[in-house]
DNA sequence: ATCAACGATTTAATCGTTTAAAATACTGTA
DNA sequence: TACAGTATTTTAAACGATTAAATCGTTGAT
């Protein structure tokens, strides 16, 4: 690989005036530029930016750290970051943590050790978060996302989780139904807990005390779907519709409903959130909440490269998102 | 950021010696070694790798270059690459092309202006491919991943596509089906190619003609699987089964199918390649050719890294994956 | 013709590491 | 006590860029 030094050799020219035309830093003749634009193409010569890095003491690049990557959520969220990324000149790239806290706390280390400039974080569950303290004294400017990391005060672009469970419930009881069941996120999350709270206060207006044996503390994962769905079928007293909290959780839901022939909507109502793309598959069709995860993406992108350009004041800015609620033939009105 | 001769400093030592002490290069006295942890621990110093990679010439970094994050067949092998690459003390991160040859290209440099020291590549189709070729006479290393570049020759890790299709189409054929429809990916891709061609094998072997009337060319989107098999149930002469080349296309065949009130497999049979989540969900089951994304993953990244230390012959190294024929109800015998 | 003023170019210091080579400290032996 | 031979530590030169400061040429005014 070729050098700025090897360019100037070629180019007849000094470095600086090879790091002037590459950059447009200085006004160079017309002459010398050509010359140098040759030598550049002929050796197929690309700036080390770890070199360049190192000395202006920013790198362009950003990551965004996953926590399940599997998780079919995610993906449109990366390219809504990626897209405002790349607009303002920087480099976004992703890596995932398989919701290990462990793995988390490696993965930051090294970005900060290769001085990323910025980090997109949606947090594994922990209770040992130094590493990002440490990240975050340490200069680096993190944005969370889905997620907070509870204890840290960090910019943040979150759902408004509250009210999109609480329209869904909302809808559920008024199409008619009352015993209505919760399978939640890990209440150890943050979205866990505020759909949770949106589920009670849905049902609280309605005068309908929530019944703590229709609310099951699932994982966000296909299997805690089918199992606790699996559970609340066998049941004597069934309930009359199911709020799901995630879309992979609903994989699993569905298949315990397969299994138990129940038939959807008519045995039991289904809700949930997260559009899939089962939408399409399965029948019928899924009331769900569906969250604009382009834009979350995007939005996070903005604020993190906003806040590492000096254009945020200093208080941590936390956005909330409306999710929307297309309402499907899961929880066609009850017939009285 | 404290750097190294902040620690030097403040442990009254050179900095050669705390570099000592980092890297266990060189053996230095106990005490030393105490006091250069003490101060590494006070300043909460963390070494720049920018620094260290721009001496050493290797950055310790992979990435993983996908053509379109969305597809849910990408991300396990993601995870099984990066279990790989930090068993191996690399660290390896994901960037999204979106299936746009431009966006490759600009990513696949800025990788290289970053000094990545390999590549795991799932092209986008183009055929402006100069990029890679300039890339690869840098001396960067690049491992091919689910499709080959055409016209230029590095590490791959493939699915054996031929077989794969052949199978699934074979055992079609026993169930007794015989018009039987393919939806192929695009052909420009090795991909679609490589599964049509294993298709027509399979019929020809029993003596079929492949009539071109059955074969349609979609491009692994969700949209082409709907609107090819749309078009084709509405022709008067029907398959009685289709086969489809990727899963996401799968979905939009489902979403015709329930719009056109056909069932599965009654009215016509259905094999797909990729098991997505929704085998669950959808009834009945699909019978599907299984990749082991996981393994594909792994297998890729320990080739790349083998070929950066250099414990690989010159010749280009391709592997072929087997995949595995699950057979569910969705190819049920047909009744004479 | 002289010289100030300006524009174009080069020089050289710097970023934070690694690592050969030099310097220093320590050991045991004669 | 002196010294060879190690073991440990330090010095200093890279790595490949950026950039302030110095230098070099031109112009144009006097």
């Amino acid at each position: 690989m070729p050098s700025i030094v090897e360019v100037a050799k070629r180019a007849g020219v000094s470095i600086a005036t090879v790091s002037n035309v590459i950059r447009g830093t200085k006004r160079v003749s017309p002459a010398l530029q050509e010359r140098v634009q040759l030598a550049i193409r002929d050796l197929d010569y690309y700036p080390n930016e770890l070199a360049r890095s190192l000395k202006v003491k920013q790198t362009r690049m950003l990551v965004m750290v996953l926590p399940d990557i599997t998780n079919p959520f995610f993906p449109e969220i990366i390219r809504g970051a990626e897209d405002c990324a790349f607009q303002r000149g920087y480099f976004l790239m992703t890596a995932n943590t398989d919701e290990q806290i462990g793995r988390e706390r490696r993965i930051v280390s090294a970005l900060r050790s290769y001085r990323v400039d910025g980090i997109l974080l949606a947090s594994a569950p922990g209770k040992d978060i130094s590493h990002i303290e440490s990240v975050l004294r340490a200069g680096l400017s993190i944005v969370c996302l889905d997620r907070t990391v509870s204890g840290i005060e960090t910019d943040a672009v979150l759902l408004d989780n509250v009210r999109g469970a609480q329209e869904c419930v909302r809808h559920l009881i008024q199409a008619g139904y009352r015993r209505i069941a919760i399978i939640t996120g890990p209440l150890k999350l943050l979205t866990g807990r505020e759909r949770l709270r949106g589920y009670g206060d849905a049902l609280r207006e309605a005068d309908i005390e929530p019944d703590p044996a229709l609310i099951f503390e699932g994982d966000f994962r296909e299997d805690s779907g089918y199992r606790l769905s699996k559970e609340m079928l066998r049941r004597r007293r069934k309930p009359s519709a199911i709020f799901v909290c995630n879309g992979v959780m609903t994989l699993g839901v569905l298949k315990a409903l397969e299994e138990t022939g129940m038939l959807c909507p008519n045995d039991i109502a289904l809700a949930t959130f997260d559009d899939l793309m089962l939408d399409h598959s399965f029948h019928p069709h899924l009331t769900t909440v569906v969250q604009p995860s382009y834009e979350i993406g995007a939005r996070a992108a903005t604020i993190l490269i906003d806040r590492i350009e000096g254009k945020l004041p200093k208080e941590p800015l936390v956005v909330r998102i409306a999710p929307t609620l297309i309402v499907r033939e899961s929880t066609r009105p009850r017939r009285p």
